[in-house]
DNA sequence: TCATGTTTGTTAGTAAAGCTTACGAACAAA
DNA sequence: TTTGTTCGTAAGCTTTACTAACAAACATGA
């Protein structure tokens, strides 16, 4: 406990409830003489705006700047942001004084006036927890700096482990991990499958075996760190948006499943029942299809999901002339049903973006090129024109990396 | 325009860019000990917060508390708002000075205490113009009050009208409306088809021969009032969001074309391209159907369009015995048509509520229980068990209360 | 070489916003 | 009549970011 007392993030003394209870997230400007549209409409007021929370949100301001821009003067923070330079001072001062900025000394190309003193994000100060339990077979783990570089690496076998008996090996991994830190924990982020509601309970996770599992909760406890937990695909499309910057974007992940994770003007979308990205059981055409574990037939999972799409791989013949042929096939019908299902939402939202994550060598081809195809056909192209479909970058690790950014998100305000 | 004077809204003198520039929109509070959901993760801090900024917000909390609280006293409102008496005391004498909030008297019922004085927003004090142009004939207009109540209606004949001689009729009606209102106007609201920007300019609407027609600069320049201008359905959306009070919500609006609106999480999505809600000519099974008119075969809009449906109606001889079946035989399909556009739509966003709007007597029979099951047949029982599919209750309206919803929002904050 | 201009970061003082504390007014209940 | 409660307001405090001013440190050009 002691030593994880050396390593906890900045106000992480307890997993206590925020500290300004029901406070707000946002600020409405009314009352102008012209319509005011930042990103949407002017919204309800949901409430009261104190003058620490403006400064905690010019604080995350400055943090965010630096963490973009990188290494650059208090003055040119103050010209990014428009706060002015005395006040960049002053928070910068706090921000040094918690150990999240550092100095670097002074710039070094020559220009009039007094040489500036470069600042930036101390990347070194603290690393990250991220945890994966999206895989079937294993859990994954990694410590990641703040720049969501992959410091180290850790799995565990899952060897079919349900119930508490999975939860036991979650623990097992991030106490593993937390051995390993060589800085403070800033805090455990976890991409779980399932339904995860924003308590960080997970409501209900098939393939773990578990119901209503306070997820974050027992971690928090366990470990007297921030834990931030969602589900595995709405924290994939969270490690994408950082990278692309679009506020507006869809993540298809297809791995044993099929779910995806959706960010609309700049916000993750929960939804209502805290299942959005679900889209594994909704059926695909009018055509009917195989038969799915659900009950109904043609599920966008028996189409996409890599244990159906390999099985039927593995049917062919590779001694057959037509083999190659009918690999494409394969990969063309099961991106073609992706594209039918995906048309409506993404007419409905009127996206720019998609990404499709999961196995290249399944999806980067043939696949992805159907889909593209599809989404043509079957969306207004005038509405639709700039609309890109495109492999994820992050390969392998994208959830790690979400799960990182989900806790930089969390507790610094940065992403 | 003297005249014009004595009925503007308060701080409209000229239609000016926001004073606060691209000021902020949120606030976001980062660095607690455990996770905070407000409503979704925290936020990426977009600009500065200040003091001012939180004046406004707070001055819109106390609107909005009152507005749909209705008439209480400043210690009411502070509790509900978790201000002090004092701040709530400051705030609504600024208010009060400008004519939104007026003292009622004291409170009749006999408790303890010092009696309280009531205030309310003086829902006398202003009205609204609301513009509908998202009917194929005429365009409507009407006087609304602050609580959305129609004060009178206007129309116009469209006569066919197209470009600049249809903008001359919106004009026309809104000045003839200007000439019936009896206290100071708020400000102009729009529902336009088409593709309007959060600029409203209207970038596309076809059948109105409208091609990036900057409708809310001309008549904001024409009548110097706060005009707010946006796509139909997505200003019907705002109506019916108003009413229901949830926070996930898609508006489908069925008329001479189909088009939606959407909340998520509490706001307006407006999609990349300003197209959001577009999902008229998005391609519904994998079976063709009729060419539409866009060029392919089986969009939306060829199964549920008004027109279209009327005129398969029409054609079934009302003599023959069957008439009554093969009516709901058409309903029916037109309702699973929805369905089938819908379940992706509902699957991905994990939606809680669907609102149909258009002709109930196509609507709400057949074609509503087609849906219905339609959507229940094509996702996950499990996570959209709470899905209500419902008419809309504003009836022919919807477009008018929604674009007054779109001006309360705008101009103080409240709806 | 030296005066001039520029840029940086800090100090001092001010304005705005909401808070706490305190108080008089007005009422119900004992 | 006394006591306790509630309301609205006043006075003063704290926090926050702002403006104004300045010293430090550099480049540039006469």
């Amino acid at each position: 406990m002691t030593e994880q007392d050396a390593k906890r993030g900045p106000d992480s003394a307890e997993p206590a409830p925020a500290p300004y209870g029901a406070a707000i997230d946002l600020l409405t400007v009314p009352f102008a003489g012209a319509p005011i549209f930042t990103r949407a409409r002017a919204l309800r007021p949901t409430g009261k705006v104190l003058p620490e929370h403006a400064r905690s949100h010019n604080r995350a301001l400055v943090l965010q700047t630096l963490y973009t821009a990188g290494a650059q003067s208090r003055a040119d923070v103050a010209r990014e942001t428009g706060l002015t330079r005395v006040t960049i001072s002053d928070l910068v001062a706090d921000l040094i004084a918690e150990g999240l900025v550092i100095e670097l000394g002074q710039r070094e190309d020559a220009r009039p006036g007094k040489p500036a003193i470069l600042i930036d994000v101390d990347r070194a100060a603290f690393q990250i927890i991220g945890v994966d339990l999206s895989e079937h077979q294993r859990f994954l783990g990694a410590v990641i700096d703040l720049d969501g570089g992959i410091v180290s690496r850790a799995e565990v076998d899952r060897a079919g482990a349900t119930g508490e008996r999975a939860v036991d090996l979650v623990i097992e991994l991030v106490r593993g991990m937390l051995a390993s830190t060589t800085t403070p924990v800033l805090g455990i982020g976890v991409g779980s499958p399932g339904v995860v509601d924003p308590l960080g309970v997970v409501r209900s996770a098939p393939n773990l075996g578990w119901t209503d599992v306070a997820l974050q909760a027992r971690l928090a406890n366990e470990f007297s760190l921030p834990v931030h937990v969602a589900n595995d695909a709405n924290v994939a499309v969270l490690a994408e948006h950082g990278a692309s910057q679009l506020d507006d974007l869809l993540l298809v992940k297809i791995g044993h499943g099929v779910g995806a994770g959706l960010i609309i003007g700049g916000r993750p979308v929960i939804g209502g029942g805290f299942a959005a990205g679900e889209i594994g059981h909704v059926v695909v055409g009018t055509d009917g299809g195989p038969r799915c574990a659900c009950g109904k037939h043609g599920c966008l999972e028996v189409w996409l999901a890599v244990p159906r799409l390999t099985a039927r791989l593995d049917a062919i013949d590779p001694e057959s002339p037509d083999a190659a042929s009918a690999r494409d096939d394969i990969l063309h019908e099961a991106g073609r049903r992706l594209g039918i299902v995906l048309a409506p939402v993404v007419g409905a939202l009127n996206l720019a973006e998609v990404v499709l994550s999961g196995p290249a060598e399944l999806l980067d081809g043939a696949l992805h090129e159907a889909t593209v195809e599809t989404l043509r056909n079957r969306t207004m192209a005038e509405h639709n024109r700039d609309l890109r479909l495109r492999m994820t970058a992050q390969a392998q690790d994208i959830v790690l990396r979400g799960a990182a950014v989900m806790v930089l998100s969390g507790q610094l305000g940065v992403a």
